[in-house]
DNA sequence: CCAGTGTCTGCAATCGTTTGCAGAGAGTAA
DNA sequence: TTACTCTCTGCAAACGATTGCAGACACTGG
């Protein structure tokens, strides 16, 4: 029922030669060494044993797996799946396998899976899980593992990246709620210890001073996760102390959704009193109540790109390192309006009126 | 910079024993052949020297790699990212690596995927991307590779599987529109060529006769493919010929979310005109508008139970076959609610009025 | 005829483990 | 002492490929 696959001495057996003929035959690079009569006999003998070359083998030989690892803080994050997804095709396309690992954003587990990653000798490593400071990847360079970031990456400056331009989007963002004409905007940013996070809110920051508003550190609160229990949980932080701004500007989606999900528990309504914006453009945030103005990055792209730089990096490891800074755009939906003057329960509380 | 790593010799030399000694030590089902004494002193030398065993040439050497594949239709569509996720770590917790590809719903990536996974001899498959028949798989059962299938099974019964108890998941939800009020019940299904699509469609002709509903033919379509456009596209064709139901059941969230929009394009309001409900409850469609009523399946434990399966199937190859049959249960939110009268220009096409 | 040049193929070592088999000692009983 | 059993460790052959090196062979030119 489960006959022995034949290996690479059948094929030579068979086809009269010696193994090694044959490997010299079915590896490309060798493939000019060896005469072409006897070449096309080989192959015929080779597809005629439903020849499979054994990886396994083959790599321990020679120190390449054809297999890259792909790490993920979280896969039900929706916006990784589509990043995975083309990555994953991108390399298959190349002869690469992806073996997967979903870390629930813990330290210990990522170093875990990538510490296995690393003893099942993959050629190389998509991280999206990184942190700013993120021994695991220092490991990793230091190492001399071909390896490449994809949405968040570290301080350090010289590891190859796929991220998004997190200025630009801030500002896109930023500027269409002054275009709306709000001028008081609440911040809830994310984990400071993410490139994302931390590169947002200094943005954010930046921005604010740079477009002339007050710098008010009090409508600006970082989120210890990029969940939605953590957003709602920021935006209530801010609420407390301030109930004046028309306007939340969220580093990502779920944050959005959570604020959404506060404002509505206070019976806030979005947009009419306050105006809301995401970052990622996750799926079906379209179709939400309100459906969810934010800023959509190029997620298949991001996939693609880490893929084709990581296979760079293999093919030629000395290759200066490079950086790619994907562009987003705003997609304006309904969960931003002009600011209107509030009602009167609205402003009571702490006494000030916008 | 990279040192090479330790291997087996240079421990057995540092520790002063065979390399087999070391072997055994590492390996828990030997570990009792060598003496307590020795065996400390082994691990304490590996330890030291840092050594980690090298998966491929203990693959080779033994036919097992740690090692399974998981095939997806759709990695972006929301029901699988936890499937995967789950199954991923309690493949993990035992050891094993999974990896992962996407085959895009499409039979040639399907094969060649599975191909490539048979030839890197992973130690057994998930595989969520089952047609009813689908020879791949076959191809698998009849090889001896290990394998489960999960959410979707096959035609043949001798397969093991998790899924869903869709004949239940079909009763809750019509019993939920009957209980409203709902008796002209229109079906939006999905490929037939999948079992959900299949047990759905089949399971809602028999109820609805059980249930004494008129066996309406019009009133059902099976859209071709498990996406928004093909829901809306099924109902589109249903409403050429009907127009007088009050409720739509839907085999799945996103063809649930197609049909929304397709009331909508028709200026026909959800839930006040026509009730959706959906199957799967996938994240976040319990914040569109109108929140979706849909089954909940328990996608977690799919994934678990499908590692579980395959670990069980792994190490105990001779085991009867089992298929597990996970139950969901309804969640009420607000697309379905009871039917009112049409208004005129509703049933005025067709002469009937509900 | 011999040396020289090229082209092709085979030899054998190697990658790092695992494991059946056998042998070395130690201990026990007769 | 001998024979036998047990427990532990070492030997060496796999697993299935890759690749540096060298040899076989045909051909050419002197």
């Amino acid at each position: 029922m489960e006959p022995p696959p034949a290996n690479i001495k059948d094929v030579a057996s068979r086809a009269g030669v010696h193994p090694s003929t044959v490997s010299r035959v079915l590896n490309p690079a060798t493939r000019s060494m060896v005469s072409d009569h006897l070449a096309r006999k080989i192959l015929a003998v080779a597809e005629e044993l439903g020849y499979r070359r054994n990886p396994l083998a083959a790599g321990l030989r020679t120190q390449r797996t054809l297999t890259v690892g792909i790490v993920l803080p979280d896969l039900t994050n929706p916006v990784f799946p589509p990043i995975v997804r083309n990555a994953e095709h991108t390399l298959g396309a190349q002869g690469y396998s992806a073996i997967l690992a979903d870390t629930g954003n813990r330290r210990r587990r990522e170093r875990a899976v990538i510490e296995n990653m690393k003893t099942r000798r993959v050629d190389g490593l998509i991280v999206a899980a990184a942190r700013r400071k993120d021994p695991v990847v220092d490991d990793c360079v230091e190492m001399g593992i071909p390896l490449v970031l994809v949405n968040r990456t570290v301080d350090k400056h010289h590891v190859p990246a796929v991220i998004n331009d997190d200025e630009l989007g801030i500002e896109l963002a930023l500027k269409h709620l002054l275009d709306l004409g709000h001028r008081r905007i609440a911040y809830v940013g994310g984990p400071q210890n993410t490139s994302t996070g931390h590169t947002r809110y200094r943005s954010f920051v930046e921005l604010r001073k740079r477009f002339g508003l007050a710098p008010d550190r009090g409508l600006a609160v970082n989120a210890t996760d990029y969940k939605e229990a953590a957003g709602q949980d920021a935006l209530r932080r801010i609420l407390t102390r301030r109930r004046d701004f028309t306007a939340v500007l969220a580093a990502n989606d779920l944050l959005a959704l959570g604020c959404v999900d506060e404002l509505q528990a206070r019976g806030l309504a979005c947009p009419d009193e306050v105006s809301v914006t995401g970052y990622n453009d996750m799926p079906f945030v379209d179709r939400l109540d309100p459906p969810l103005t934010t800023l959509h990055i190029p997620r298949e792209e991001l996939g693609v790109q880490a893929a084709n730089l990581l296979l760079e990096r293999i093919r030629q490891p000395d290759m200066p390192i490079k950086q790619l800074r994907l562009e987003p755009r705003i997609v304006v939906r309904g969960s931003t309006a002009p600011p209107r003057l509030r009602r009167d329960r609205f402003s009571s509380s702490t006494g000030i009126a916008s």
